[in-house]
RNA sequence: GGGGGAAUGGUGUAAUUGGUAGCACGAGGGUUUCUGAUACCCUUAGUUCGGGUUCAAGUCCCGGUUCCCCUACCA
């Protein structure tokens, strides 16, 4: 037996070190380290920020520390309190819970404003007059330098003095800006004299119209950071360039102060995005979806919003699986779609219990029904709720003259392989009886409308019959799933496929929509649902409210929110694994 | 002709920091089974390339290649 060492990936090797170190505070106390998801409060939360939240909160967790939850609103004009509630409520759904209460960067634009100022007063910071074309342009390229502004030399007095008049509202938006003084030259564009702030003369949803200059996120970030104590600020590769961004602030803040006074120095650290193969998490692709009516909203279950994830039944369990599987590098992993659905799958399965429910349906008649009792009777049976584990219980179903089975669980000219009915052919009907078919009829179309079988009454239950003299039991190959005609309840059935067809939507036309799959959705409107799963007392209970079940070989489903008495309405979460559809083909 | 990162089976990810390249998923095959599900077993295939140091290199050194990110008053 080789022991299985849990392996470590670089930001916990980073930590251990840190702790041992004694960096954050005393050499061993775990419970200093804090992290932070600050999310910018004007979008929903995809899968990618699933990856970021699972890897903020769970090393928080870990350790012992402290986890904030931070809204970033530092963009009046973006940024609106309906994503605020959303982004809470998925990080609750999630079960990523923040620490203490959610923080708001603008709680802090005062603190912000009076180290700014310090900046000014130390020769660091200045205002600039330059429109947004001649800054660009005085930023100079990818190769070559830039050029000093003009204003770059202002007195420390006529700083402060336009300072104090931008944030007062003097000016028009876009007419002046506080930079950073750091180095026109630098070969990272970031330190090219960066922009702290702007005016932007429009209502916050929180300050309202208190103030007419916002911070930039490069400025404000790690103050935002440092002011909460965050130890650890992880984010994604593309932030690498800013980092020495990041520490530049917070020591120029430091600069010239005594070590008791200095202000805290979070380490940043930065990881891969995540990537799914067939999905973007483009806020703009997404927003275009929703907007131009490709998918019918946010929480549309074909998209990889959190909200869209959860109304397809996907588990919160599910994405710390996959976050748990993908791992945490500084490599751009492409991560295949069918990843994540093993993970819904893998969960489902332990969890889920099972009924019985025909997509499709045609009609089977037990033409020797007759011969074990009255025509009309209604046999009751057991069927467990689940077959590994008994904690499930179980239920009763009907059975009796009339079924539901799936069309497809029929052919009338199978191959040897196929183990379900057929002329001649018998199998199990799950739970019920064994049932061999003797005739079909089809409609003018030729689409087979009814199946004709009789019952060997000696498989009561689906159980295999006794053995015969030479003690041989008859065996068959296939069990279909059937639901009774007379108590059967319609139900709308919703299969979701996936939205793009391509790897990476958009990549060959500049497009995504152009890669759009028009067979995304299917509804089924005449699906037979078994009425047990009309009844919800007695269910396992979901943590979130949401009913799932898995419908016997025919995959995992949730019921929407749509879903009413008179209609039920069901989503496929994802199908079961199919082995004869990939040897069929 | 700039700067910052990254390359390990088909995919994702490990390797006690110089010491047997392991795990998971997939794929192929098999066993079990009242779900062609699940479970279990077997097989498959890998260190970006070229040099160098060393008893020993995925790991260290030199050089090359490929990919990603950076020129918003967004974050």
């Amino acid at each position: 037996m080789t022991e299985v060492v849990e392996s470590r990936h670089f930001i916990q090797q980073m930590i251990d070190a840190d702790i041992e170190s004694g960096k954050w505070g005393a050499p061993g106390d775990r419970t200093v380290v804090t992290t932070r998801f600050p999310p910018e409060p004007n979008g929903y939360l995809h899968l990618g920020h699933t990856k970021a939240i699972i890897l903020c909160c769970g090393i928080a967790r870990e350790y012992g520390g402290k986890f904030n939850l931070r809204f970033d609103d530092t963009n009046p004009a973006k940024e609106e309190q309906e994503y605020v509630d959303s982004i809470k409520g998925d990080l609750e759904w999630l079960g990523a819970t923040w620490d203490g209460d959610v923080k708001f960067a603008s709680d802090y634009f005062e603190q912000m404003y009076q180290w700014a100022i310090e900046l000014i007063e130390k020769g660091l910071a200045y205002v600039d007059d330059q429109t947004v074309d001649e800054i660009r342009a005085g930023r100079g390229n990818l190769k070559d330098g830039g050029k000093l502004s003009p204003f770059r030399d202002r007195s420390v007095e006529e700083n402060l003095d336009l300072s104090a008049k931008m944030k007062a509202g003097a000016f028009e938006n876009g007419t002046k800006v506080l930079r950073a003084k750091i180095d026109m030259n630098s070969p990272n564009m970031n330190m090219r004299d960066p922009l702290m702030y702007r005016i932007v003369n429009a209502p916050h949803h929180r300050t309202g119209s208190e103030w007419h200059i916002y911070p930039m996120y490069d400025w404000a970030h790690g103050l935002e950071d440092s002011i909460e104590g965050v130890t650890h600020s992880l984010c994604t590769l593309e932030f690498e360039d800013h980092r020495p961004l990041y520490d530049w602030f917070i020591n120029a803040i430091n600069q010239g102060r005594n070590d008791d006074e200095k202000i805290h120095h979070p380490q940043q650290t930065e990881f891969s995005r995540l990537f799914l193969s067939y999905t973007n998490m483009s806020k703009r692709f997404m927003r275009e979806l929703v907007e131009e009516n490709h998918v019918h909203g946010w929480d549309d279950p074909r998209m990889i919003t959190v909200a869209g994830f959860r109304r397809r039944g996907y588990t919160p369990e599910s994405f710390w699986k996959l976050a748990d599987d993908v791992g945490i590098t500084k490599f751009n992993a492409m991560v295949d779609f069918s990843r994540l659905e093993n993970m819904v799958r893998d969960d489902l399965n332990a969890r889920a219990p099972r009924r019985m429910a025909v997509l499709d349906p045609i009609k089977l008649i037990i033409t020797n029904w007759a011969d074990g009792g009255d025509e009309d009777r209604v046999e009751v049976m057991e069927a467990a709720n689940h077959p590994k584990d008994e904690s499930f219980g179980t239920r009763t179903i009907n059975f009796a003259k009339e079924l539901w089975i799936e069309r497809e669980d029929f052919m009338i000219d199978p191959p040897k392989k196929f183990f379900r009915l057929g002329l001649g052919r018998e199998v199990r009907l799950r739970c019920g009886y064994w049932a061999k078919c003797h005739d079909y009829k089809t409609d003018d179309a030729g689409n087979v409308t009814e199946v004709h079988c009789t019952y060997d009454p000696l498989t009561k239950g689906g159980n295999n019959p006794p053995a015969d003299e030479e003690g041989k039991v008859r065996k068959v190959k296939g069990t279909i799933h059937w639901v009774n005609v007379n108590d059967a309840v319609d139900a709308e059935v919703r299969l979701f496929d996936r939205l793009y067809m391509a790897e990476r939507p958009g990549k060959k036309t500049g497009d995504h929509i152009d890669d759009i799959n028009p067979d995304s959705l299917k509804i089924i409107t005449n699906a037979k649902i078994e009425p047990a799963l009309l009844d919800v007392a007695g269910e396992p209970k979901w943590d979130d409210g949401i009913r799932r079940f898995q419908f016997e070989r025919t995959g995992y489903f949730c019921e929407d929110s749509d879903s009413a008495a008179e209609k039920r309405v069901f989503n496929r979460t994802a199908s079961l694994r199919d082995s004869w559809a990939k040897q069929s083909k």
